[in-house]
RNA sequence: GGAGGGGUUCCCGAGUGGCCAAAGGGAACAGACUGUAAAUCUGUCGUCAGAGACUUCGGAGGUUCGAAUCCUCCCCCCUCCA
């Protein structure tokens, strides 16, 4: 049996804010006396089927809830999705239809299910019961709130200072997720530390209706590979969980030093001691910072892969950039012509420059090389015969089979 | 409902009749240097088979030899007043 104490340490590990502390410990014990695992409850968005590193934060931790006998409310949150949430000016966001949130929602169980057990995590969507609400409810709820203390949180504070529109239904967002905490009857909501503002809400809400207000606890936002923004893939600066053991390999090397140590705190199952004696190794200058970050790279693609790929992705990195070499996953087309192509042509056929002119540019960056040879000629004419392998910059690479 | 400000290329942002494919910054991409790191330096950064041509400045019309710039209508955003 695991002591409250420890529960508590590995719970409260690499945590942001726990509020409140005091009340996660009555919890545990009342669950430990009671028999009743808490209420563990985390929300997601349902169009983002692709999830990335920095959501693996928030999942590794349910899963310490997990390992530790509660029980995983994974929520989708597919009523907001089908309504359509049109923050920030740049992106509304497409509405969703029903078939598409079914879909979104089985990928994300194939996802999650390689951190989750799936015998002891619940699926829920919160259509099931914010659908049920008449418009005599939702005006209740928006009730509850002033638009003074919606104006505390963060990011309506910024739009609204600098005059970047913010939509009436944006405010009854928060109000609709803690509703879900009443409906779940959360104990315990976790979130990235963005959600603050709205994983108290749930509380305000569960208090108001006579619940016993969850406990919220907030997991730092992880940082993308630019190491500025968060990761998020409308930035593209993610490594995606499904994505092949050579990219996750080969992207979390790209990562700078100063964004390795975060990767490791936030991701790996080292403990702090072990990281710690890494980064003093390092700058001892006994360790070369590569060294270290490829134990990061291996750790995280095994993780998602196996340690065998994960052996296979060092190999082929070291062979394709310190040996500029060949990688072993050289994507190969099949190409149908009779005359001679000329090659920008062909370089946007193949989807490796986006126009005619940025394959010009190309070439004349001296950034296209022909099976290994470098091609200067702007004017220079491919013969469809046989196969070529074509190579734009560092990491794009091509396999031309003419028929 | 009234008054005012604004919408420019991936993003921010300058540009108020020709010198504008549109300053500057950021991002991105390529090259050099490396550890595919960061930093730095150099270059590129609408499209078209390069000179030159063509399409771009919220949308649609119009004025003009010529419009991102002026006019008309429309759409959208912001601020203040109610």
């Amino acid at each position: 049996m695991v002591s409250i104490e420890e529960q508590i340490s590995l719970l409260e590990r690499g945590v942001v804010d726990c509020i409140a502390h005091d009340e996660l410990v009555k919890k545990l014990k009342k669950a430990e006396a009671t028999g009743v695992p808490l209420r563990i409850k985390a929300g997601f968005d349902p169009t983002a089927p692709d999830l990335h590193l920095g959501h693996t934060v928030l999942l590794q931790k349910l899963k310490h809830f997990q390992d530790l006998g509660h029980e995983i409310f994974f929520l989708i949150g597919d009523f907001t999705g089908m309504i359509g949430d049109p923050t920030g000016k740049s992106e509304t966001r497409k509405v969703l239809t029903r078939e598409d949130v079914a879909r979104n929602a089985e990928s994300y169980k194939e996802q999650v299910f390689k951190i989750l057990d799936p015998e002891k995590t619940q699926v829920v969507f919160n259509s099931e019961w914010l659908g049920k609400l008449d418009s005599f409810d939702m005006i209740r709820l928006a009730s509850e709130l002033t638009v003074a203390r919606m104006l505390e949180r963060e990011d309506f504070k910024v739009r609204f200072r600098e005059g970047s529109p913010i939509s009436i239904h944006e405010f009854m967002y928060p109000l609709i997720q803690g509703y879900d905490s009443v409906a779940l009857q959360a104990d315990v909501e976790l979130g990235g530390t963005d959600q603050l503002f709205n994983l108290l809400m749930g509380r305000d809400l569960q208090r108001s209706r006579g619940q016993e207000p969850q406990v919220v606890m907030t997991l730092p936002l992880l940082e993308g590979l630019d190491g500025v923004n968060k990761m998020s893939k409308s930035l593209g600066n993610y490594i995606g969980i499904t994505e092949p053991a050579n990219d996750i390999y080969g992207k979390v090397l790209s990562a700078s030093d100063e964004l390795m140590f975060r990767y490791f705190d936030l991701l790996s199952d080292l403990g702090s001691e072990e990281i710690a004696a890494l980064k003093a190794d390092m700058e001892a200058g006994t360790l070369h910072p590569k060294k270290i970050k490829q134990q990061l790279a291996r750790e995280l693609t095994t993780r998602f892969h196996s340690a065998e790929a994960a052996l296979q992705a060092e190999e082929n990195f070291e062979n394709v950039f310190r040996q500029g070499g060949l990688p072993d996953d050289i994507p190969e087309k099949r190409i149908q012509a009779k005359e001679e192509i000329w090659l920008p042509q062909l370089l946007v056929d193949l989807d490796l420059v986006k126009s005619t002119s940025d394959g010009r540019r190309m070439i004349k960056q001296n950034a296209v090389s022909l099976d290994g040879e470098k091609v200067r000629d702007l004017k220079k004419s491919i013969t469809p015969q046989g196969d070529i392998l074509i190579k734009v910059g560092k990491r794009r690479f091509c396999k031309v089979v003419f028929e």
